[in-house]
RNA sequence: CGGGGUGUAGCGUAGCCCGGUAUCGCGCCACAUUUGGGAUGUGGAGGUCGUAGGUUCGAAUCCUGCCACCCCGACCA
């Protein structure tokens, strides 16, 4: 692909992480398995969280915020949460460095902490004994709340956005007064993810369950959006577990009910990260670089004037600022690249390769003929058109660069789900064509398992809108009433 | 944390087997010509060869320790 980025062809992965980084989202950090979130990339980021933050807000949020640091003994009130997250955690266990006389800065052994610290890798724990405190009557339920923070998980491999130590996600955690309502909450909030993750980002998904074996640590039941990336493996995209009452037992959080009995509030807790970044890049970027759908992107328009002398520039100058203004009538984000360091094919790569979803180009003899060029980033056309009614054009642009994007991704989503009816056929699909497996499965924790460890396949989810449908289980042959979704995910 | 690999200019690399003071490309700086798809020419700057020690008259090159990163597993939003 020129001098963009390598050809996908010869590795995804290394794909990714030039693309990553030539197009100036992110890069590693001094801090192993952390990123540094380039100002591009965070422009995309608070793009996401803006548009989240609104839906959260029209279904009934508020923001708030908890610390970062949780006690040790907080953190193993629950067991399967614990055990869910104990290998991956940072301990805080001093707080205070000293000089040891020879010019070293070393760890103060006197300042030992009596109770280590754990670094968030969720925050649940610290919530919950936050609640107890705030609940005692049904009148004080429910409770929505979301805080947008930073959490840390000590992987093992991490790879840019997919999975670093420290990443960036809201978190909503609600408290209810019946199971239903609180199920009802993390149904909704499934449904804001999945339709931003397709009507925003352009992304189509699976809503579905996880299986007992892929839930959250401390769940009754996650439900979660799956997407499908450019390469044959499925991405979870988000997720919204129902808790049940499990931290409410675990942090003996309880209220009075109108009946005047004592009852554990029932919870959810829902979230996003800083992964929706990775699987944007993955979902649309081609050879060319990033491909940001317009709803998203931080430019959406970029014009590139061409010319030779400074009459020239000065002419067109004057034409871009009365173009500008209708833009800016018309909210379309826009950046006027008169940069006189580079030379035009130059920026039209460069920007492509940033994924701004469309491109004016206009010179000497535009401006002669009345005319502009306009180039799409999602199809790679170019059309010569009339200055006049220009900002119309581009807005309606825009609209069908929106909808083209995720109807290549839907086409392409859908052309990888393939049902399967036996095990020698399942293995030779996933080998073959990758993507989404639809196939019978007998229910158990075992199965699931057994054909992780010989197919690297695990089931992604249990799809909210599968048919029933008799059928007997690929590996053990056991009845099955539904169809799950097996994939090879990141 | 197991298996494998790599550390040479901002980035990507050659040189290492067979020891003699570091190659090439991109990028950067200056000037000129250029500007409708990643410009060209000329000149220039930039290196404790990951790190500590050892062998040697002499180490990027040979030996030992350490560190960092990458890939494959296990783990995972």
């Amino acid at each position: 692909m020129g001098k963009g980025i390598t050809s996908r062809s010869e590795d995804y992965s290394q794909w990714y992480n030039d693309l990553v980084i030539k197009a100036d989202l992110a890069e590693y950090s001094a801090v192993r398995g952390c990123m540094v979130i380039k100002p591009y990339g965070y422009a995309i980021w608070e793009r996401m969280q803006a548009i989240l933050d609104k839906r959260f807000k029209e279904t009934g949020h508020s923001n708030a915020y908890f610390p970062l640091f949780i006690p040790k003994s907080f953190f193993s009130k629950e067991a399967s949460h614990v055990e869910g997250f104990a290998t991956e955690c940072a301990v805080v266990t001093h707080y205070r460095l000293k000089n040891d006389g020879q010019g070293n800065i070393v760890v103060d052994e006197d300042a030992k902490l009596e109770e280590e610290l754990i670094v968030r890798p969720t925050s649940e724990t610290i919530i919950w004994n936050t609640y107890k405190g705030w609940i005692e009557s049904y009148r004080d339920l429910p409770i929505l709340v979301n805080q947008w923070a930073n959490v840390v998980r000590w992987e093992m491999r991490t790879r840019l956005f997919l999975r670093t130590a420290e990443f960036l996600w809201q978190e909503g955690h609600t408290a209810h007064a019946t199971a239903e309502e609180a199920i009802e909450e993390a149904k909704t909030m499934l449904d804001v993810y999945a339709e931003f993750a397709e009507g925003t980002l352009a992304v189509p998904v699976v809503r579905g369950r996880k299986t007992e074996n892929e839930r959250f640590a401390g769940a009754v039941d996650t439900y979660c959006i799956e997407a499908l990336m450019q390469d044959g493996k499925a991405l979870q995209a988000g997720t919204s577990h129902f808790l049940g009452q499990n931290f409410a037992k675990a942090f003996d959080v309880k209220f009075t009910s109108k009946e005047g009995k004592q009852e554990h509030v029932w919870a959810t807790s829902w979230g996003v990260s800083t992964r929706l970044m990775g699987a944007l890049i993955m979902a649309h970027s081609d050879d060319q670089g990033l491909v940001l759908p317009p709803k998203l992107a931080p430019i959406q328009v970029v014009i590139v004037p061409i010319y030779k002398t400074e009459e020239e520039k000065v002419q067109l100058d004057a034409y871009v600022n009365a173009l500008t203004e209708e833009f800016k009538a018309k909210e379309i984000s826009f950046k006027y690249d008169d940069r006189d360091t580079q030379r035009p094919g130059f920026k039209f790569a460069e920007w492509e390769l940033k994924g701004v979803p469309l491109r004016i180009a206009l010179g000497a003899r535009d401006m002669q003929n009345g005319t502009v060029e306009l180039a799409r980033r999602d199809t790679q056309t170019k059309e010569t058109v009339n200055q006049a009614g220009l900002s119309d054009k581009v807005e309606k642009l825009l609209a069908d660069i929106q909808e083209n994007i995720f109807e290549k991704a839907l086409t392409y989503r859908d052309e990888h789900i393939t049902e399967v009816n036996s095990y020698d056929e399942f293995k030779e699909m996933l080998e073959s064509k990758g993507g989404f497996l639809l196939c019978h499965w007998d229910g158990t924790v075992e199965t699931e398992k057994r054909v992780k460890e010989e197919t690297k396949a695990t089931i992604r989810c249990v799809p909210l809108d599968a048919k029933q449908e008799e059928g007997v289980c690929i590996f053990t042959g056991k009845p099955s009433s539904q169809r799950v979704l097996f994939a090879k995910a990141y």
